[in-house]
RNA sequence: GGCGACAUAGCCAAGUGGUAAGGCAGGGGUCUGCAAAACCCCCAUCCCCAGUUCGAAUCUGGGUGUCGCCUCCA
C-alpha cells in the first residue's frame, strides 16, 4: 500500500509518486503575519504537520518549506491603524503564530524563509517575466499578463471570459487585461519600499511564493500546499508566474487543500464576530484536544467547530489514553522487540489520502480491545501483549503528533483553571480552619480538606463526607475514590 | 448569476456495489456506604424521488438543503 492523495490539480485521488525516490519536496503557503493567527490557521497548518508526519513515517526524506509573507497590503494596512512600524506588526503576529506553532506541537518546517530576505530573487524573477513577455511595466507597477499564459484557469478551472466578464470596473485603466495582477508595486506614500529596475515599490501577493518555491524546491516539486481558499487566485497566480518562466509543467505534482473551519456553521470572519484567536484559545484549551478533533474530521471537508464537539473530542481523546495508561501498568518493565512495532492498518488508513478518521477510529478500537484481551491473560502474557500494544500506540501516536507523555497534563485541566479563586479558597480554608495554615497553596488546602472528607468516611460518618465532596467539587475539584486511595483533580473544561 | 463541496444515529464522524468503524452524549445492569472510574448490554438502513443491478449509503438522472469560492483570506 502507498500514499494516495487527493489532487486539487486533476480532481482526482492519485497514487503519490515522488519526482525523486525516496524523497518528497512540499511547499505550504504559511502566515501573512498580518493580524492574530486564528483557529483556522492551527487546522490548515495541522493538515501539513500531519501529512509530513506520515510521510517521514514512510520512509521519505521529506523537505518541508513554510513561508512567511512578511510584506503585504495587509501589514502595511495594520501598521497605519496601530500606529507602529510595519516590521513591529509582522515581529507581533509572527511571534503570536511561532507561539502556538510551538505549543500546538508543529514540526518546524525545514526552510521558513521570509519574502523580505528573497527580494533579490523576486525582483530577477519578475525580470524573467518581463524579458519573456509575460510581463509589462505601467506607471504604479509590473503587471503579469494573462493573456500570455493559455492556460490560466486550469488550476481553479475557471473560465477566463467569464471572470473578465464578472470583473469590476477596472479601476487600473493601464492594465492590458483586468485579470492581470501586480508583480511589483511601485512606491506610494508612508510605505517601505526596495529598490527595483522598476523604481522603488515592493512585490505584490503571489510572487513571493513562486519565487521561493523555485528556490528552494526548483521548478517543479512534489507537493503544494495551502487552504482552499488558496486555490484561486493566489495558487492560479502562482502557477502562472512560475510555469511561464520556467517553461515546465506541472510546477507541482501535487496541489493540496485543506478544507476550511467553520464556525457555527458559517466561515470565521472578523465581521461575523465568530474569530477565533488562536493564542487565546489555546491558552484556555488543550493544544492535543484540537488537534484530536481536526483528526476526527477528513482535512479536505469543511470542519464546523463548536465546543461542544472540542468537549467530546478532549473526552474521547482522555479515554484513549486512559486506557493506554492501563496497558502501560500492565506492560510494567516488559520491552516490545522493536521489529513487532509496525501498524499496516494504521498506515493504509492515512495511506488512503489521509483518512485520519479511520486511523483514530482504528486506533481507539484497538487499544481497547487489546486492554481488555489483556486483562483476561496470564501475568507473563499480559505484560508481553500490553508492551506490544503500547509501542504501537506509541507509533500511531508519534504520526499523529499526540504523543502521551506531552499531552496528558494539559487535557486534564486547561492552565486557566488549574487555580482556586479567592472566594473558593476562603470556602475550602473555613472547612479546615483550626488546622494552623493559612499560607497553604492550593494542593495543599485540598489535600487536607480530602483528608479530613477520608477521616469522615473511616468512621462512617457519610453524611459530613458527602458534604465535603459536594463542598469541593464547587471549588471545581473532583475526588475519586479507589481501593488505593482517593484522589483529586480539577475538572476543568479541555 | 458562474464554479465547487457537502448531506450517514441527539452531536462529531468513517465507510464508493454485498446487508452501517470509532468517539461524545443517552438508557439498562454489575461494582461502590454514596459517587466516580471500570466492566457488560442497548441505541441509525444512510436528505427526497426515479432508475441501473441478484444486491446501493455507496453508480446514474432529477429534486431539496447547507456551506464555500468567484474581492483580502489558512
Amino acid at each position: 500500500m502507498a500514499l494516495r492523495l487527493y489532487n486539487t490539480r486533476t480532481r482526482a485521488v492519485e497514487p503519490f509518486v515522488p519526482i525523486e525516490r525516496g524523497k518528497a519536496s512540499v511547499y505550504v503557503c504559511g502566515m501573512t503575519p498580518s493580524f492574530h493567527p486564528h483557529l483556522g490557521h492551527a487546522r490548515t497548518f495541522l493538515t501539513f504537520d500531519l501529512l509530513c508526519r506520515h510521510l517521514r513515517a514512510q520512509g521519505y526524506a521529506v523537505t518541508y518549506v513554510q513561508n512567511v509573507t512578511d510584506i503585504d497590503d495587509r501589514i502595511i494596512d495594520r501598521s497605519h491603524i496601530e500606529g507602529v512600524p510595519w516590521t513591529d506588526v509582522v515581529a507581533r503576529y509572527l511571534g503570536e503564530y511561532e507561539w502556538c506553532a510551538t505549543r500546538l506541537g508543529l514540526a518546524q518546517p525545514d526552510v521558513s524563509p521570509r519574502a523580505t530576505d528573497e527580494m533579490h530573487g523576486i525582483i530577477a524573477f519578475v525580470q524573467e517575466l518581463i524579458d519573456k513577455g509575460a510581463a509589462y511595466e505601467t506607471t504604479d507597477g509590473v503587471y503579469f499578463a494573462v493573456e500570455s499564459f493559455p492556460s490560466y484557469g486550469q488550476l481553479s478551472r475557471r473560465n477566463i471570459d467569464e471572470l473578465r466578464a464578472g470583473e469590476r470596473i477596472a479601476v487600473r485603466e493601464e492594465k492590458r487585461d483586468p485579470l492581470d495582477f501586480a508583480l511589483w508595486k511601485k512606491a506610494k506614500p508612508k510605505e517601505p519600499t526596495w529598490p527595483s529596475p522598476w523604481g522603488p515599490g515592493r512585490p505584490g501577493w503571489h510572487i513571493e511564493c513562486s519565487e521561493m518555491c523555485r528556490h528552494y524546491l526548483g521548478g517543479q516539486f512534489d507537493i503544494h500546499g495551502g487552504a482552499a481558499d488558496l486555490v484561486f487566485p493566489h495558487h492560479e497566480n502562482e502557477v502562472a508566474q512560475t510555469e511561464k518562466v520556467t517553461g515546465l509543467h506541472p510546477m507541482a505534482n501535487f496541489w493540496v487543500h485543506a478544507g476550511l473551519l467553520q464556525v457555527d456553521g458559517q466561515k470565521m470572519s472578523k465581521s461575523l464576530g465568530n474569530f477565533i484567536p488562536l493564542k487565546t484559545f489555546l491558552e484556555q484549551h488543550s493544544a492535543a484536544a484540537i488537534r484530536y478533533l481536526f483528526l476526527q474530521t477528513g482535512y479536505r471537508k469543511p470542519s464546523n467547530f463548536t465546543p461542544a464537539a472540542l468537549e467530546a473530542a478532549a473526552k474521547g481523546l482522555r479515554g484513549l489514553y486512559s486506557d493506554l495508561e492501563s496497558l502501560r501498568s500492565m506492560a510494567s518493565q516488559h520491552a516490545a522487540s522493536a521489529d513487532a512495532v509496525n501498524t499496516p492498518e494504521f498506515d493504509a488508513y492515512l495511506d488512503d489520502d489521509l483518512n485520519t478518521s479511520g486511523a483514530v477510529g482504528w486506533l481507539q478500537k484497538t487499544v481497547r480491545d487489546k486492554r481488555l484481551q489483556a486483562a483476561q491473560r496470564s501475568a507473563a502474557e499480559q505484560a508481553a501483549a500490553a508492551a506490544e500494544t503500547v509501542a504501537k500506540a506509541d507509533r500511531c501516536l508519534a504520526i499523529l503528533g499526540l504523543p502521551l507523555t506531552e499531552h496528558a497534563a494539559g487535557l486534564t485541566a486547561a492552565p486557566g483553571t488549574m487555580a482556586l479563586t479567592e472566594s473558593q479558597r476562603a470556602a475550602l480554608q473555613a472547612l479546615v480552619d483550626g488546622s494552623g495554615g493559612f499560607e497553604l497553596d492550593d494542593a495543599k488546602l485540598i489535600e487536607r480538606v480530602v483528608a479530613r472528607r477520608n477521616a469522615e468516611r473511616a468512621s462512617k460518618n457519610f453524611a459530613e463526607s458527602d458534604k465535603l465532596r459536594a463542598e469541593l467539587l464547587k471549588a471545581g475539584v473532583v475526588v475519586r475514590d479507589s481501593t488505593s486511595g482517593t484522589e483529586w483533580s480539577f475538572n476543568g473544561s479541555s
